[in-house]
This record gives structure tokens, C-alpha cells and sequence, in this order.
DNA sequence: CAGCGTGTTGACTGATTACTGCAACACAGC
DNA sequence: GCTGTGTTGCAGTAATCAGTCAACACGCTG
């Protein structure tokens, strides 16, 4: 529901026209104008790959953008393959229990002990 | 690495031959063959929606199939759409560090709290 | 108002996907 | 030696995907 939005956002704030980027990203403008408008013949979402190259001429970051288009991530499917068993049962949970555990990582390895 | 060995293990199992199989599913008996043997012409593994008949015909979860011909389940995905943040921190975690959250679910809550 | 830069849209094209269908062969048992 | 079973290669197809191209619309600016 909002990827086109974001891209659009992302682009204005870095002073970018459509056709500049399609040249970063090495399509044409129409199609950036598509994928900002949801306007694909499809389904709403571009290719991983061109996510992923929206990633770097944006200067922002790849899963929330691949998140935004409905597509898991390659480093969390990654994940999810070795430990199946464990995602699954981590899907099952609930909001609540999703955010205690979360606590207890956040808790565990505060992230940097600084000192 | 094992998707075609185990379509072809629960066949047997059951007592099927792949042209029984395939009018289950509803395809031909060389598709179930080029399955079970890895032989597809491009990538290895069939479609969502086939391997869903399949796990239907066979009578086994659909996840665990899915898993195997390394599709993320639609289940796991809509779960990893809904909280972003949290399924990036898990897969961010070492295995030592999942093994222990599995043991703080299971832990905490054990299966049904009486009372 | 001419012309430029910008964005929008519909029709079209080429590649890839997910199979089908056939043919030929192998092997196993009766 | 025939029937039932599985394997493999090749060609064909229909749907979907990823993207292009031409045409047009808008607002500025000189």
C-alpha cells in the first residue's frame, strides 16, 4: 500500500527527477513513474533485484523497501530455510509474545555495553 | 537438496504409483517423475500451488513441504509482513541465541496453562 | 506562446515460468 | 513378450513478468 509512496518520497527528498533516477537504476523514467504509482501491468511490485538497486541509488535500506513490496528479505528466507522449526513457531505467536521476546533480546545484548 | 526425495518417499508410503499421483494432482505422470528426480527444466522446484496439491494428495503438511522446496510459507510470510522489525532481529540471531528463545516459549507457556 | 523539463498512461514486446504431450527407452515380474 | 512402472529429452504453450516506447498533459520561464 505504500511502497510507490516511499519511493517517490525517498527520490523528492534527494532532489532527484524520475528520469535521473531510471538512469541510476538503468530502466526507463515511465517505469520508475509506474512503480510510484503502483501502475505495473501486474502485480504492484517490481523485481527484487530492481528494489534492490532503488536500494542503493536512494541511499536507503534494501529490506525495508523489500518489506514495503510484500517480499521476504534473502537474509531472513535465509534464516527461515536453516531453522525452519524455529520461525515457524515464532509465526504462531502473538503480538504480545512476539514483543516479549524481543524484550528478552534487547534485554540479553544491550546492543553495545558501553563500558 | 531432498524436495523430489520426499515427494517420492511419501508416495511409496502411501502405495501410489506416479500416474496415480499425478491424476490426483491433476498433472502428468512425467511432471511427477521430473519432480521427484530434480529434473525440471529450470529451476528445481514446482509451484506454491502444486506442491500445496501435492502436500494435499499425500496427506502431509504443507509447510514442511514448502520449506523443502525452499519457499518461505505464505503463513511465516504474512507473520513477517506484519512485524518487520521483530522476524530482522530473529534473523539476526545465532543458533544458540534461537535455541533459547524457543526454550523461553516453550517454557513460558506449556501448551496450556490450567487455571 | 514556444519550448523545456517533468510526470502519466496504454499498448506493445521479449523473457521466463510452469507446465503439457509425445516419443523412446529401461527394468521388473508374470 | 507383454504390461505396468519409471526416466529423460525435446518441442510446444499459456500465463505472467519486466520493461520499452509513443503520445500526451502539466507547469514554468523566457
Amino acid at each position: 500500500m505504500k511502497f510507490g509512496e516511499t519511493i517517490r518520497e525517498l527520490r523528492q527528498e534527494r532532489n532527484l527527477s524520475q528520469r535521473e533516477l531510471a538512469v541510476m537504476v538503468d530502466v526507463t523514467f515511465t517505469y520508475i513513474s509506474k512503480i510510484e504509482n503502483h501502475k505495473l501491468d501486474f502485480g504492484e511490485h517490481p523485481s527484487e533485484n530492481m528494489i534492490c538497486k532503488l536500494a542503493t541509488a536512494l541511499d536507503t535500506d534494501e529490506e525495508t523497501l523489500l518489506i514495503l513490496a510484500e517480499k521476504v528479505p534473502p537474509r531472513i528466507k535465509q534464516r527461515v530455510m536453516e531453522r525452519p522449526e524455529v520461525f515457524r513457531k515464532f509465526a504462531k505467536l502473538d503480538d504480545k509474545s512476539l514483543d516479549q521476546l524481543v524484550a528478552q533480546i534487547d534485554g540479553k545484548r544491550p546492543s553495545k555495553k558501553p563500558r
